[in-house]
DNA sequence: GTCTATAAGAGGATAGAC
DNA sequence: GTCTATCCTCTTATAGAC
């Protein structure tokens, strides 16, 4: 038993390895540029013991949606054990959370039109449950927020669910980033202002 | 003369349906899953024929882009010639004509990351041209609206820039118009309600 | 399970006749 | 300028030895 167990670390240290790779090379390049061949390069390995792990291309990319997510689960339930956070609080936090790990290149961008990794990833079982764990996990803040006023009740709470993930993969990020005129805390707090309050209010994260 | 300016007739006129073609599959399939053969096979001609037109794929996407940039700018125009429109009101009345674009099935989607294509895109003298006048032309707007306290104006003018041409591809509108709940005018007037009051303000739109 | 070598196919671009 | 037929590169995926 400790013999295979050991086995199977090294086998699992090795996917973690690929999931890595594909995870950063997915947020640089994007899934379509991404290529198998970079992958098994930037890991040091041959394409054939790839594709021992994974049988395709998409399968790769539902592992590192898979490893975003659980990250995303885990750091909401970092938050719930926070005390006197509201849900409006809660939920900027998350905000903030997902425009951090996409400054820090670690954000996997998938294109919403690509049919064969969509049908791939809504086929895979883990994937799927992952989504839907966060999807509820989130409309239970949104919900909650809506019903203490802090967020706007008359909101469809999709609407504010689908407007969370989007800004996760918000292409402003980079722009502003690219200008090189703020600091990643600055860009950060500047759009957590816009997507809360507006461009009409003023951000007060535009102080610093 | 005229027997020259006939002929130029017909080849823009068929130049116009590709670029036409092009546009409507960019909006539909994005960059990428776009072939050129797709693109001859809607257009009812060979695939050679339309190299003599166009010198590369990027070029044809280039060309579509040039497309609704110039009916971005006739649109700026038509709002410019409104009588009693403020600041505020004209962006807007841009956004809302973005999202309609948007919905329609009429906006060109190019990925942020594809190199060769925005190599081809900032080598493009005409786009570059009608992408910065488009930007001086909002920047003015942007800059009238925050003197009068209508935008903040704490805000980096170029961030609001960039949030205006993001939300006119955002992902966010396909995914409520997939949800079937909404009409087009409720999913629009939402999503202008976040953009310009935030997700805690009272969306206006959501009393429909 | 890992490797080398290669199959299989898609898709961008072009040659050459008309 | 338009067509048919073809080239060529890139990329996914696999065969078969070890």
């Amino acid at each position: 038993m400790a013999k295979v167990s050991f086995r199977e670390q090294v086998l699992q240290a090795r996917e973690d390895a690929i999931v890595a790779s594909v995870n950063r090379l997915l947020a640089e390049k994007g899934f379509d540029l991404m290529t198998v061949d970079e992958v098994v390069a930037d890991v040091g390995i041959a394409k054939a013991s790839l594709y021992k792990h994974f049988t395709s291309k998409e399968e790769l990319a539902a592992a590192a949606m898979v490893r975003v997510l659980e990250r995303a689960l885990a750091e909401l339930e970092r938050l719930r054990t926070l005390p006197g956070l509201s849900a409006l609080e809660r939920l900027k936090a998350v905000a903030r959370w997902t425009m951090q790990v996409q400054l820090a290149g670690e954000m996997p961008s998938l294109p919403a039109q690509n049919s064969s990794l969509r049908a791939a990833l809504v086929a895979h079982k883990v994937y799927m449950d992952r989504l839907l764990t966060l999807s509820d996990e989130l409309g239970e803040w949104i919900g909650e927020a809506q019903e203490k006023g802090q967020l706007s009740p008359s909101l469809p709470p999709e609407l504010v669910l689908y407007t969370l993930f989007a800004r996760a993969c918000d292409p402003v990020l980079g722009l502003l980033k690219a200008g090189g005129q703020y600091s990643d805390e600055q860009i950060i707090e500047m759009l957590l202002g816009t997507c809360f309050d507006g461009l009409t209010a003023a951000s007060l994260a535009a102080k610093h």
